[in-house]
Formats: structure tokens, C-alpha cells, sequence
DNA sequence: GAACAATTCGAACGAACGTTCGAATACCTA
DNA sequence: TAGGTATTCGAACGTTCGTTCGAATTGTTC
């Protein structure tokens, strides 16, 4: 291979085709992720990457597939190191840590990627689409079943599992936008922090209902129709 | 030239200059949000508007101060709302209540504008993206000194005050991913909802402790009403 | 109707894009 | 070393893009 001289990698070892897919995929994330998926080129990776544009075909066969490949990758890899790591769990709770912490975990350590994945997945066209969605549709599930069984399924309401997962995700992949590891911690704190505070709102009375002020302070309409 | 026009008493069925930007605008929105911004072509505006391609040029003069307006305006919109709202307020609780109400409610009436804002504001560069971070700092920081104040500034701690405005934020923005009028019903519902879990957590004594033991009773207590 | 400004358009520009392809180069085995 | 396969490249293709500009159209005012 070309061992080309400045590609950037320290490897010195003979690269086989994995490892330099699995290293141009790689910075095609960082690309995308700083730049978007539309607005990075095949040529600006190429900059990133020290090969021509062209050589790039030799890895993907189109553009698409790049994006594809890149979510799919991260998407699976938590939901799957999720599975691996909750096998033996049977407590609802633990594995509802166990989510959050994998989940934060990995998106930490996979930023650019996840980034793609949140910002540019649904760009996606056609069978990647779907497979994408059907991925995320399971992990989604997931969540549902497992906050069904940490309520005790007493109050089934299909309704508020929904909000419940949804704002729950919604928290979780909006750390893209605003993570800085110096001031944030690392993904222990985070889940710590985020499923704390989701618990105890989750699990205690009359979720969905008004809370009341700590103080026993009477809220009232606070909103003018206009 | 171009610059606005000031025919000034033009009948209401007459569009005036103003008129005609704001469906330029809302029509670009819309055709932004659906196909993502640098996918969409001025083109394509020009099909959902009827008008021609360079005739658009007539109301902003690129692309980006399409984007840039578009996003402007809905975030503005609602830090501006909840301002003048919560101007007579000075309960924390009910001004926090206030914040995220607005938020939702303006979110669900401008779920296109929200999904451009949330998705391809960043994008932006130069002026633009100064000016857009500079607002969207400015309602942080309220949310942040909301926060400080409901929690009575006892514990302040900066982080975990950063870390609960962030997770309510996302939970919020992340709404237009999966939102569905039919299934999920309105902005007060899903505000009670998101509110009532975030408060009951946020308040709840040692927010940063990891929870009660999967094994303890304390968290799986059945839970009675309704 | 004439004069003028406000608005819209057709047609084109250069640039950048994703992709292709045959040739060139590097590597492996014998 | 020779021959074959794996990898990379330069150069181009056709397309689409944002933007421009002078002309055409519409609306307003005398």
C-alpha cells in the first residue's frame, strides 16, 4: 500500500482495507460533523484524509453510503454494547442505568459521529432511511419496555412512556450542541445527573399532572391569550 | 433600488413589501425544514412561492440571510414573548412554568422555524452566527438565573445549574424530531409533562447522587392514585 | 396618458459538486 | 525478478447551485 508519507497516522504497521476504511470513515465523521453532511465535500475529505478525491470511491460508492455507514455505526454500537452489557441484568432500574450510561458513554467518546447521527440521519434517502430508523425504532422500543417495567406497569399509559422516552432521548442527544468535557465531567456525572433528575420526576406522583410548588405556592394561569 | 419600500397606506388586500417578505420567509421555512437547508435550491423555493428564481433576490439578498432571518425571527419570538409575559412576574416557579410554556407553545406554532433554528442555525457563519449565539446566550442565561432562583441559590453550584438548563433545553428542542399533534396533544400538555418531571428531579435533594439502589425499596414504593 | 418607482422575470454566469474511468502506482506471491 | 492484484490518482463529465443583470411588467401619482 501507499503508506502514503503524510496521511496523518502513526500507525506504521501495513494498514489492511478495514483499518483504512474504518480511518477514512472516521475523519468523513469529523468532516461531517464540523461542516455537514451536504456542505463538506468528497474534496474536503480528501484534504483531511491525504488521498485524492477519487481514491475515496475505492472505499464507499457514493456519497450516501459514507453518511449511511457512519450512523449506522455508532447507532449500533450502543445499542448493541447496551445489549451485551445488560444480559445478565434483570433489575429494570439498573438497566435503565445501564442505558443512559452506555448511551452517554459512547457518545462522548464517538462526539463527531453522533453528531452526524443526530444532525444528518433522517437526510438519509431510500433503504438507508429505513434501516436507520428501523435501528433506531428498536432502541426507542427498548427504552419504552424498560420504563414500562421500572413504573411496574401499574399506570400503563402509553402516552406518557412516550413523552417520558422521548424527553429522556431528548436530553441525552442534545449534548452534541453543548458539551465541553473540562467543564462537564465525563459520561458517569452526566448519566448520574440526567437520570437522577429524570427519576425522580419520573417515578414520583402524578406524573403528568401540575407539580406543586414546593412551598405549597398556588400557581396560577400564567398565560395571556393574545 | 432596493432598499424597502415605504408605500405606506396600501389596502389589506394589497400586499405590502413587509407582507410579502414574511410568506417569502415562511414559505422558505417550510421548504428549509423539510429538505434541510443546503439541500434545498432557491429553486425549489421558487416552486413552493410560485415566483421565479432571481425574483426572490428581491427580498433578501442570499441564501444565508434567508436562514439567518428565518431563524432570527422564531427565536426572538420566543425569548421576546416570554419577556413581555413574564414582565409583571416575579415568582422564580412561575416564571420558570412561563419559560417553558412559551417555549413549547411557540415551538408547536412554528414547528418549521423551530426545526430550521434547531438544526441549521450553527451553520451559519460570519455576523450571522455571532448574532444568533449572542440571542440564544441571552435566554440561557435567563433560563440559568431562573433556575438559580427556583432552587433558592442554596446550593448554587454553576455546573449543575449548567447541566439542568442544557437537559431542559434539549428535551425541549429535541420536540420537533418526533413530534405529533395527534398523539401527543398541545403546547400546555406537553409543558405540564416536561416541567413536572424536570422540577420534581431538579428539586429533590442531592440532584447529583447517583439514586437509590436498584435492590432498596425507596424507588420502587407503589405508587397509588388514579 | 406620461413619468416614475416598485416588483418580477428570463437567461445566463462561473463555481462547485458527486461521480466515473482508464491509467498509474504500490504491494504480494512465486 | 515477473506477473497479478490491490490501491490510488489525474482529469474529466454532466449537473446543479447561488447569484447577477438588464429588461419587462405592474402599480402609483400627477
Amino acid at each position: 500500500m501507499r503508506s502514503s508519507p503524510t496521511n496523518g497516522q502513526a500507525g506504521e504497521a501495513r494498514q489492511t482495507y478495514d483499518q483504512k476504511l474504518e480511518f477514512v470513515l472516521r475523519r468523513a465523521a469529523e468532516v461531517f460533523a464540523e461542516r455537514g453532511f451536504h456542505r463538506a465535500s468528497i474534496r474536503e475529505l480528501a484534504r483531511a484524509t491525504g488521498m485524492s478525491l477519487a481514491g475515496h470511491y475505492y472505499y464507499f460508492q457514493s456519497k450516501d453510503e459514507a453518511l449511511f455507514r457512519i450512523c449506522d455505526h455508532v447507532l449500533r454500537l450502543i445499542l448493541e454494547t447496551f445489549e451485551e452489557r445488560a444480559k445478565a441484568m434483570d433489575n429494570p432500574l439498573e438497566r435503565l442505568r445501564l442505558l443512559v450510561f452506555t448511551h452517554l458513554e459512547i457518545s462522548l467518546a464517538h462526539m463527531q459521529e453522533m453528531k452526524v447521527l443526530s444532525h444528518e440521519a433522517e437526510s438519509l434517502r431510500g433503504d438507508y432511511l429505513a434501516r436507520i430508523r428501523q435501528t433506531k425504532k428498536r432502541y426507542y422500543d427498548g427504552l419504552v419496555s424498560i420504563l414500562r417495567e421500572v413504573r411496574g406497569d401499574r399506570r400503563g399509559n402509553g402516552r406518557e412512556l412516550r413523552l417520558a422516552a422521548l424527553s429522556l432521548f431528548g436530553s441525552m442527544n442534545w449534548i452534541y450542541t453543548w458539551y465541553r468535557p473540562e467543564v462537564d465531567g465525563d459520561a458517569k456525572r452526566l448519566a448520574d445527573f440526567m437520570l437522577g433528575i429524570f427519576l425522580r420526576g419520573y417515578l414520583a406522583p402524578h406524573p403528568v399532572r401540575r407539580a406543586a410548588s414546593p412551598r405549597g405556592v398556588a400557581l396560577r394561569r400564567p398565560i395571556r391569550k393574545e
